[in-house]
DNA sequence: CCTATTTATCTTACATGTAAGATATTTACA
DNA sequence: TGTAAATATCTTACATGTAAGATAAATAGG
């Protein structure tokens, strides 16, 4: 019996280098999925707070916590249009963040965190991170340090396979 | 300048192991995230599904696609009780899979594929292999290996952080 | 047998996500 | 200039997720 739920259907078709890709896909949602429930937890307990929200604070504190336009905080944090819309509409009904016109582009809006998310960051950031360097104590430095290298192999390469550039660019 | 928002806070304790556990969570999110919806989109495009379902497909198919439990079910896609009954409804309500009472403990329902979930499922399995190892393709077989080990490696140190077994079991 | 606890699932409320398309504005170009 | 295309955000509808607690049935202990 194997660890996969795909292995022996009738219609996979190439090597056996699929079902090692299959193996390593499964591991790795697997993994993302228990940590990020986790670190999501721990934030829940801690702060009533999701993790979705503290990618954008963590956002928003990146270069010196100025203004910036909700496009790039979508794009950092990997949200869709609606989506991050309808986050950063909750976060400033709770006054973490505020909104304003763009002054140089009038389609745009810009977010800067206010007082209290700047605070709530503060509380946040180093119980997290300290929380994530305990949950990663049973991982050596060396493992961790390739595990990052080949987790960007990895990204590069779906990103590469979902658009691919053009061989002359 | 750095790759992460967190590095430069004041309020950051530990050594530079704190760091380096933070740089690898965001980078093993971000990979998630990023295959997670790569791997999406092509079910969604192809068959107008999603992730969450060919989950519970997976599953069902396991074990030669006999009746489970929900609870069991639930557990192998990771989903928490009331998460899985709005889903299971929602595949039900498209005759992929059916429901029954469990003749063997009157608390519990068991969950089986109907003849088409069977069917859809047997479309899907082939593909969505095929498109992993494309996207994968970038990665060589050694990488995959090692990074199958890591990941296993990194999941058992969170679930151990998350409930420390007693010494002596 | 009777009661308390545990277990399995469902219900409710709400947060977060995607998809599709509307709106307003800017940009490119004939 | 005028018009088409691109861009940035929002809106709507709906799928999926968590949290908290209700319900029903099984189990444990008296």
């Amino acid at each position: 019996m194997t660890a996969t739920a795909l292995d022996d259907d009738a219609t996979a078709p190439a090597g056996s280098d699929d079902l090692l890709s299959l193996r390593l896909w499964l591991q790795l949602m697997k993994c993302g999925k228990t940590v990020e429930a986790a670190a999501g937890g721990q934030l829940h307990r801690e702060h009533r707070q999701s993790l979705a929200r503290f990618d954008v604070l963590s956002q928003l504190h990146r270069l010196g916590g100025g203004w910036q336009t909700v496009g790039d905080v979508a794009d950092a944090v990997m949200a869709s249009s609606g989506n991050i819309t309808s986050l950063l509409d909750r976060m400033a009904a709770d006054g973490l963040v505020r909104r304003r016109a763009n002054p140089a582009d009038r389609r745009s809006h810009q977010i800067a965190m206010t007082d209290a998310g700047r605070a709530l960051f503060g509380r946040m950031a180093g119980g997290h991170a300290r929380w994530i360097g305990d949950a990663l104590d049973g991982v050596s430095e060396r493992d961790k340090k390739r595990l990052i290298e080949l987790l960007v192999k990895v990204r590069r390469s779906v990103e590469n396979a979902a658009s691919p550039e053009p061989s002359g660019s």
